[in-house]
DNA sequence: GCCCAGGTGAAGC
DNA sequence: GCTTCACATGGG
């Protein structure tokens, strides 16, 4: 096997801007290539490793598409493997999406993004962003997860010519940060809990890799005892890092399309919507809830 | 100025 | 139990 600065994935279906702008990471900054092809590329970050995805698809047949999503690196890479684990190119997404539910919502949240798949992020870096999240619009989440990189994070390699990049800080650098450092990176209230967090995972109160081990139901219990970690974040974290596919995060969003599409425009509490939620939409009922979360965010009307 | 954002926890019924 | 409110900041 040798090394090589760029690689390539040949897909069935892969759809990358959903994928990396559906608000389950907050790392990937697209760039437009050049005039004559209207591809966009992402530059972004994944443990200590730059990388720059690009996607090319086409329709095969009426049916049939093929996606193929190239990668470079800044140093040379010997095996791709945290790369295809990150963007999840061995799932079966036709066996996922023939899971959903066979009903009118569902279809046309599915015929708008397809492609779009789950990505299986580093726990704490998923975790640490889900709680700067809470009540902050993708944009600012993006904002203040850069500001925290830049100030508190080690800088990777790039490729020459490239602005300077940061990797994810560490639970253990956080946890000896000042919360008065953590507000100049402007986000507010939720200062302390992320502190709060960082402390418990650096000092192995909060074992992360444990709770891959666990139950799910365990496991989210162990996150929701983190200050500023409820459900929803917690969910989060099980469906974007742990790739729990029963996890199903209720949001304003999520909470907007489950009322408008299934309940008529009334108001359903958190608990009738997850009970809702785990008897409807499958064994893929996160990756339901993905689809249906960046559909209604697609249709905003900004 | 106003309302809202991938929420949560505490206080009030 | 459930509903209401404060929390910090910025976009539209």
């Amino acid at each position: 096997m040798s090394s090589s600065l760029a690689t390539s994935f040949h897909l069935r279906d892969y759809d990358l801007a959903s994928t990396l702008e559906s608000g389950q990471a907050f790392r990937w900054f697209p760039e437009k290539n050049n005039d004559e092809d209207l591809s966009t590329s992402w530059t972004g970050v994944i443990g200590a490793r730059w990388v720059r995805l690009g996607c090319s698809s086409g329709r095969v047949s009426r049916r049939e598409s093929a996606a193929t999503i190239t990668a470079e690196a800044a140093e040379p890479v010997l095996d791709w493997h945290w790369l295809s684990e990150y963007l999840q190119t061995e799932v079966d997404l036709d066996r996922v999406l023939s899971s959903f539910p066979i009903d009118q919502p569902m279809q046309t949240a599915m015929t708008a993004c397809r492609g779009l798949r789950l990505l299986r992020q580093d726990p704490w870096e998923c975790l640490a962003s889900f709680i700067l999240s809470s009540t902050k619009q993708i944009v600012q989440i993006r904002q203040i997860v850069e500001r925290v990189c830049t100030c508190f994070g080690e800088p990777v390699m790039v490729p020459p010519g490239r602005a300077p990049a940061f990797s994810f800080p560490s639970a253990a650098r956080l946890a000896d940060v000042r919360e008065t450092e953590l507000r100049a990176c402007k986000m507010g209230f939720r200062a302390p809990y992320l502190l709060t967090a960082a402390r418990n995972v650096a000092e192995g109160h909060l074992d992360l890799s444990a709770l891959r081990q666990m139950p799910s139901v365990d496991a989210r219990a162990r996150l929701m005892e983190l200050p500023g970690v409820g459900r929803k974040i917690a969910d989060c974290v099980l469906l974007f890092a742990y790739g729990v596919q029963t996890a199903f995060p209720v949001d304003v969003w999520v909470m907007k399309a489950l009322s408008e599409l299934y309940f008529r425009g009334k108001r359903a509490n958190l608990k009738r919507l997850h009970l809702f939620a785990e008897t409807h939409f499958g064994p893929h009922a996160g990756y339901a809830q993905q689809y249906l979360f960046h559909y209604m965010r697609m249709n905003r009307g900004t």
